[in-house]
DNA sequence: ACCCTCTGTGTGATTTTATAACATTGCGAG
DNA sequence: CTCGCAATGTTATAAAATCACACAGAGGGT
C-alpha cells in the first residue's frame, strides 16, 4: 500500500494540502531549508538521507519504505531495507519528515519550521495527506492526561476521511 | 514487543487508566454488557470472538495479534494468524476493541457504551494504555479540516510519554 | 603521517505484522 | 431438506521492520 501502484497518482500537483500549488518551487525551498538547518545543527544531510527527503518533497504524499527503498535501488544506493529505515529514521528523528501510523508510510513534513505537532488528513480514496497543526495540551486529552498526571511526550493525531476532490468526484 | 515477554507485567491491577481497581468486577461487567449489545444488535460473539474480548478484558493493555494467537493455540482453537485477525476485526468494527496504530496491537474498549472517539496515553516504559476521549471536531485539526473541505469520519489520537507510576520510579 | 573512534553505509538473514485464497462446517430461511 | 451464508480452519505468501556484522570514510589527537 502506498505504493508505486496507487490509484490517482496522475495529478500530484492537487494533492498537497489538497491544493494546487508551485511544486517545484515549494520542493527546491524545502530542501534549501533543510541543507541550511543541517549545517546549522552539525547534522549530516548525506547523499542517502538527502535522496530520500527529495522524494518525499517531490511525491508530495505518503510513501511506504520499500517504495521509497525500491526508487534508491534504482538510483544506485543500497538495496536492502535498514538503508531506507535508516535514512527515514534520521529524517523523522530531527523533523524533516513524519511517519503516518496509520498507513505506514512516511511524508515529507509541510511546516519545515522548528518543532510542532503534526496533525494529518488522510484522504481514504486517494491516499492524499495534508499536513496541520495540533494543539496536545488542549482540549479533553490534555485535560485528561493533567487529571491522570501523565505526561505527554509526542502525539499521534490522524484523520480519516474523505478529501475536496474526492467529494466532489462522487 | 506488547507480548508476552513485557516488562513490568507483574502488577496488572495498577494499569487501567494509570488506576488501580476491581478488576474481575471490571472484566464481568464489560463482558455482560458485550453480550447485551450483541444480543440487541444481532451481532454473533462466538467463541473465538469471546474469547478474544476475554483476554483483552484481563490483560487491561495492549496486546498484539500474535501474543492473542498463541493464547487462542492453548486454548484450543484454530493457529493460524487470520484466526485471530478475523476476531479482531469484528470487535474493532463494532467497538469493543480499539487497534493501537502506534504499537500495532489491540486494547479492548474501556468505555464499552455507544459510538465515541477514543483517545489514548500509552506510557513509553511499562506500555500501560489509557483511554480517555477526544473531540475530533474541535480544535485546531477541526478547523483545519473545515477550512480544507476535509470530510473527517474517523480519528487517531494516541499520546506517548509516561505514567504516573513509570514517573514516580524514576 | 598515524592510529583511533565514531558515524554512516552495505548486505544477508530473520522477525514481526498482516492478508490472500480456498476448503469445510454449521445454522437459519425458505 | 437444501440452499445460502457467515464463521472457522488451514496453507501459503506478502508487507513492514529489525538484527547482526563487515567495511569505509571523516575528524581528532598525538
Amino acid at each position: 500500500m502506498t505504493s508505486e501502484t496507487m490509484p490517482n497518482s496522475a495529478d500530484k500537483s492537487a494533492l498537497v494540502g489538497f491544493q494546487k500549488h508551485d511544486h517545484a518551487h515549494c520542493v527546491e525551498t524545502a530542501l534549501a531549508t533543510a541543507e541550511t538547518r543541517c549545517k546549522a545543527e552539525g547534522l549530516r544531510l548525506t547523499p542517502v538521507r538527502h535522496k530520500v527527503l527529495e522524494m518525499l518533497l517531490q511525491e508530495h504524499r505518503a510513501l511506504g519504505a520499500y517504495a521509497i527503498l525500491d526508487r534508491l535501488r534504482q538510483e544506485g544506493f543500497g538495496s536492502q531495507p535498514p538503508v531506507a529505515y535508516r535514512a527515514l529514521d534520521f529524517l523523522v528523528e530531527h523533523g524533516f519528515v513524519h511517519k503516518i501510523e496509520r498507513l505506514n508510510a512516511f511524508v515529507a513534513c509541510a511546516h519545515p519550521g522548528a518543532n510542532h505537532s503534526p496533525a494529518f488528513m488522510i484522504c481514504r480514496l486517494c491516499d492524499a495527506v495534508a499536513e496541520a497543526h495540533s494543539t496536545p495540551a488542549k482540549g479533553a486529552l490534555g485535560d485528561a492526561a493533567r487529571a491522570a498526571g501523565f505526561e505527554i511526550e509526542r502525539t499521534v493525531v490522524e484523520a480519516e476521511g474523505i478529501c475536496p476532490a474526492c467529494t466532489e468526484k462522487a
